[in-house]
RNA sequence: AGCCCCUUGGUGUAAUUGGUAACACAGCUGAUUUUGGUUCAGUAUUUCUAGGUUCGAGUCCUGGGGGGGCUGCCA
């Protein structure tokens, strides 16, 4: 799974290259830190492939990329989440070595940090409720007011602090803030808070601090402390930047890092907000974080889309500044792209129906040889078991087809895909109308072969021996987890546009679909591991998957 | 409302930095096809606007329009 290195750029791949060219860095160090709140989407891909892609361009020069966990909010975060990450990342293909941190062995560093602020009389311990701090900050048009205990000395500051740090306060009764300009135009500089009081216990430290920096403060330190050149991040911290510079201006700090901003990953019909998928998943809309229809990385890694297709996507829409929504279709068609090339390729049958060939002698069989993928002959072929009795999908037959209908129907031809082409010569239905069986003949030595003159053969369809086929359970699931009007997913709550796609099905499949994966067979419901061809009759309606495409990615952690 | 950022076909991006606006997706038409997939050929649609500088502007300047972000002790 080797993608084509990329001489693609972007401006913040320009700002670097500068950067290396000039000698102001020797190599580049990134970093990807999410928050342990929740788990990847596809919009962290995005970061992900930005932050490990550098690191692996600059290889040459030693560049990493560090994983690190942002948690320095223990109210939020969990371990769960922690431990999804690291597998989410590992699954999209990236390695973060060595280089694993939390923001929360770093907590002393924060703190001698905003000691020697105080000690620069940058910063201060007000006491005044968040409430108040909240009315006096000002609006965006009105400067705020200084607080009362603004001006208070660096000893006495030093000494509140410390008894911040010692418990001696309760949540709400005091916090550091940094002693900037309350007029500041912009609102991020007017003394922002940079570390509360909070009794909760933390993920990774316990009860050993009951105080807590906020994430302005925190975030240039823990990029200075890891010596990252460049400090990737979305837009809406844009305005933080100011602050994120004061930061590493004023404080002991090892290195300078510099913060770049780009635009976040938004895709039509799919909800991105974590609380809102959250959301989902605490109220049993869906089975959990990973239900396939979450555009979650672990939810479409079950749905069975290939990490390398996340890849390719993340690479095709590249990095800019602007705000726009990117089509899933072009997720989509990454997808099938990959898939296209690289997925081996199984026949199964979700929806059976029985086909009989009249001509064909009871107990006769023969084994036809059906290419692996198509697109790569070298992977050879497959036998399967061709017999009397036959599986096809409900959906092939029609007993009254419209036009441009390819498939079955009585006095058509289509093909076994693999084998004959075959001559429906009649059908069954039972007291309600339905389909029971369907009689055909098939043609000799069409096997590999044109059809014979006069006969018109457009289609192929799947078939599975009744004889010689697997029964297993699968489970078939449709679009990526899809709100009927982009616009609702903002106001209201999800609508799922086909609560349906989740479901169980029988199927018959070929032996060999199991062979492929036997480990698989067991979790075959889990891995969401056939994906159907919605086989729209719809002209020019492309599936998101082929059909019966075995997805390799799924369960390779490769 | 103040500050900051952004604006190129339907969508996402590119344009040697001031020199013929292009690529992919999506759409449409047709051909091929042992997956209605793939592949191939063709086709429609583009620089938000008004001025300015210039031989020449998507690119530089000014004004306007539009979109986004910011008033957490979240990240």
């Amino acid at each position: 799974m080797s993608e084509a290195s990329s001489t693609k750029s972007d401006f913040i791949r320009e700002i670097i290259a500068a950067d290396l060219a000039s000698g102001k860095h020797e190599t580049t160090v990134t970093r990807f830190p999410p928050e342990p709140n929740g788990y990847l989407h596809i919009g962290h891909a995005k970061a992900i492939c930005l932050n490990f892609g550098i690191a692996r361009e600059n290889a040459a020069s030693g560049a990493r990329c560090h994983l690190r966990f942002d948690d320095t909010n223990p109210s939020k975060e969990e371990v769960e989440y922690v431990q999804s990450i690291k597998e989410d990342v590992a699954w999209l293909g990236f390695d973060w070595g060595e280089n694993l941190f939390f923001a929360s062995d770093y907590f002393e560093f924060f703190h001698d940090c905003a000691v020697a602020l105080i000690e620069k009389g940058l910063a201060y311990v007000d006491q005044q409720s968040a409430e108040e701090i909240k009315n006096t900050r000002g609006t965006l048009t009105e400067p705020g007011k200084a607080s009362p205990f603004r001006d208070r000395g660096v000893t006495e500051n030093l000494e509140l602090f410390a008894r911040m740090r010692a418990g001696e306060f309760k949540e709400g009764e005091a916090v550091l803030r940094a002693k900037i300009d309350m007029a500041a135009p912009n609102v991020v500089m007017r003394d922002p808070v940079i570390y509360r009081v909070m009794h909760a216990h933390h993920h990774n430290t316990g009860d050993a601090w009951c105080i807590y920096p906020m994430y302005d403060f925190a975030h240039p330190l823990e990029d200075a402390k890891e010596h990252i050149t460049h400090s990737l991040c979305t837009l809406e911290f844009e305005i933080h930047r100011p602050f994120y510079d004061w930061v590493i201006e004023h404080c002991p700090v090892p290195a300078k890092p510099r913060q770049i901003e780009f635009a976040r990953l938004n895709l039509n019909y799919t909800v991105m907000s974590k609380r809102k998928l959250l959301t989902l998943v605490k109220e049993g809309h869906v089975s959990g974080w990973d239900d396939p229809r979450m555009p979650t990385l672990s939810g479409l890694r079950r749905r069975g889309v290939p990490a390398a297709a996340i890849r390719n996507f993340c690479e095709r829409i590249g990095i800019t500044k602007f705000n726009g929504v990117t089509d899933v279709a072009l997720l989509e068609f990454e997808i099938r792209d990959y898939l296209n090339k690289e997925a081996p390729r199984r026949m199964a049958v979700l929806d059976p129906v029985k086909l009989v060939l009249t001509n064909y002698d009871e107990g006769r069989s023969e084994e036809v040889a059906v290419p692996n993928n198509p697109e790569k002959p070298e992977e050879g072929s497959r036998q399967v078991k061709l017999t009397r009795e036959l599986w096809i999908e409900r959906e092939d037959f029609m007993e009254d087809p419209p036009k441009k209908f390819f498939r079955l129907f009585p006095g058509g031809y289509v093909r076994l895909r693999g084998g004959y082409i075959i001559h429906c010569t009649g059908f069954q239905k039972d007291e309600h109308g339905n389909i029971t069986e369907i009689e055909c003949e098939y043609l000799p030595d069409t096997i590999g072969k044109d059809a014979p003159e006069g006969v018109k053969c457009k289609a192929a369809i799947h078939w599975v021996s009744a004889e010689a086929g697997v029964h297993a359970r699968v489970r078939l699931y449709d679009r990526l987890f899809t709100v009927e009007n982009p616009d609702a997913a903002e106001g209201g709550f999800v609508s799922v546009l086909n609560p349906d796609s989740l479901q169980t099905v029988h199927a018959w499949v070929e032996p060999a679909l199991l062979e492929t994966a036997p480990e698989e067979i067991v979790q075959f419901e889990r891995l969401g591991y056939f994906v159907a061809d919605r086989h729209e009759h719809v002209r020019g309606a492309k599936p998101v998957f082929n059909r019966t495409v075995a997805l390799r990615d799924s369960w390779s952690r490769k």
